[in-house]
RNA sequence: GUCCCCAUCGUCUAGCCAGGUCCAGGACACCGGCCUUUCACGCCGGCGACACGAGUUCAAAUCUCGUUGGGGACGCCA
């Protein structure tokens, strides 16, 4: 019988789920829809100065929205610290820990001193030559104690094979005698960590690079333990422009799911956006349905090398990593409609723009504006900003074609209002009348046709930019389309 | 200070493991042209990288060593 294939993913819930997290989470994931394996959620909570209730809530809905889900779980590290200091003090009983009564300011002396004159600090191990009656003396005078795990001697060393990193070998002499529990009593990540993904079952532990200095140490973990070691996999990081790590901290909003949830972008496209940071199929293939993404997933395409998520803040034209944005504008543009209508639905709703009708006797209207409008739009919000004419009669006006198209000529309110009027007279109001009657006019009015119609596009929806613009009318339709002109020529 | 990792266009990357088909391919961004009534639509084109230095070899982006640069870890955080 084949062991079963197991993965976690254990945030700790100290912030919300950052973009960093997001990529760590999807890697998992698809690693083990790959696999047909079982995915756990363990939320690593111990740290209880930080660790908050709302973050739990915030990294559970990012992944919700995300589509990322888990087989079991959440499991909290905190329901089983009793069973990590067992452990602790199980690895005492069998000589791979011991306990050590220094003080922290003590360490932090001895530390300082080590940093000055520039000597590698590491623990000196005095606790480790104390004679047992030293020891039982310490104990019977009840003073604290944290428990160290005791690295092994000699010039052995720690060797395994990471999938991605290939083999990576750190001497034993290089290994401090790490602390696993602290002197009030409770476990520290190293040790947890350890003993949750023993309990879970873990087979597979793909992680940032960031734990790869933590894997010598958790291996020798497990080997005192008498556990299987899993396998690892590490993955480069994302960097800001800077090559800084990324944080909420430092970098704000952007680097949240949740900013990119509000923002409009579609959850598959960001997982697809992501994915593709410090990953590539063996094609060159750049836009993945969901089955398709798991069939090509593979370890072997992750890159090494740190990747760089590539916004800049206050950019006048991108708001995110442009690469970002253009992938989700290309799901945008081609995803089946009646799948896009009801996100466009929930965002004019936020915005009070909702009626309705557009389910009912307007839904074919609906449907038909979303579709045309669309092929210019990059976000879902899109739709209640430059989109929001189609769907009110309150909207803004782009000064720049305000400008170019309508102040620049002195009697376009005139002519404007002219043009109203054939509309008004029109027995049928479709593409090719309204496009002849404005060359007509323009015609009479011995004037390019470009000048009436820019001034009709600015006019009936304040944009420079948009689809054709009889299409744009058939949309905005007769009426509106009149009275708008009407009101604009009246005040000219 | 110690240890570990990495290094191809501005960015994401392909190629590297099994050296020649690579004066290095794709995508995004940028620039130009075309189309057009407009445009962050579409089409066509352009710019643009093997960090550096040695070595191995008939041949190196690909293998080896070094240099430089970058990142990470060294906590009674996770």
């Amino acid at each position: 019988m084949m062991s079963e294939v197991r993965l976690r993913f254990p945030p700790s819930p100290t912030g919300y789920l950052h973009i960093g997290g997001a990529r760590t989470a999807i890697y998992n994931w698809l690693f083990a829809k790959k696999h047909n394996a079982t995915l756990i959620l363990r939320i690593e909570d111990t740290d209880v100065e930080r660790s908050t209730k709302d973050s739990i809530d915030g990294i559970i809905d990012g992944l919700n929205w995300l589509g990322i889900n888990w087989d079991e779980g959440p499991y909290f590290q905190s329901d089983f610290l009793n069973e990590h200091i067992e452990t602790a003090h199980k690895l005492i009983e069998s000589g791979h820990a011991y306990k050590c009564f220094c003080t922290k300011e003590a360490l932090d002396a001895k530390r300082e001193t080590a940093v000055a004159a520039k000597i590698t600090y590491q623990y000196d191990r005095t606790c480790l030559k104390l004679s047992p009656e030293e020891k039982e003396a310490n104990e019977k005078q009840n003073i604290p104690y944290v428990i160290r795990f005791k690295v092994p001697d000699g010039d052995g060393s720690v060797v395994f094979e990471d999938k991605v990193y290939g083999r990576i070998e750190r001497t034993y002499m290089d290994i401090e005698d790490f602390v696993i529990v602290r002197s009030n009593g409770t476990p520290l990540y190293l040790l947890s960590n350890v003993v949750d993904d023993i309990r879970d079952r873990i087979t597979h532990i793909i992680r940032g690079q960031d734990g790869l200095g933590n894997t010598p140490r958790q291996i020798l973990i497990y080997e005192a333990l008498g556990a299987p070691v899993p396998v690892f996999s590490h993955m480069s990081l994302t960097l800001d422009p800077k090559k800084a790590k990324i944080s909420k901290r430092s970098h704000g909003e952007v680097v949240t799911v949740q900013f990119y949830k509000e923002n409009g972008f579609l959850p598959w496209a960001l997982v697809n956006f992501l994915v593709l940071l410090g990953w590539s199929p063996a094609s060159d293939q750049e836009f993945f349905s969901q089955e398709e993404l798991i069939e090509a997933f593979s370890l072997e395409g992750m890159n090494k090398a740190n990747s760089i998520f590539n916004y800049q803040k206050d950019h006048p034209k991108f708001f995110t990593d442009p690469k970002a944005l253009s992938i989700n504008a290309h799901y945008l543009q081609t995803m089946p409609i009646e799948e896009l209508a009801p996100l466009v639905k929930n965002v004019l709703q936020n915005e009070k723009l909702w009626d309705n009708a557009y389910e009912n006797d307007k839904k074919d209207w609906f449907i038909s504006t979303i579709d045309l409008i669309r092929s210019r739009f990059h976000v879902l919000t899109d739709f209640a900003g430059p989109g929001r004419t189609y769907f009110s009669d309150e909207y803004e006006m782009d000064p720049k074609p305000v400008q170019k198209n309508l102040t620049k000529h002195e009697k376009i309110g005139v002519w404007l209002g002219l043009l109203a009027e054939r509309f008004e007279s029109l027995p049928d109001f479709n593409q090719e009348e309204t496009e002849r009657v404005a060359r007509e006019l323009a015609d009479e009015l011995d004037i390019k046709p470009g000048i009436l119609i820019n001034g009709t596009r600015t006019v009936v929806t304040g944009q420079a930019a948009g689809a054709g613009l009889f299409d744009v009318l058939l949309a905005i339709g007769r009426d509106r389309v009149i009275a708008r002109l009407k009101k604009f020529s009246a005040q000219g």
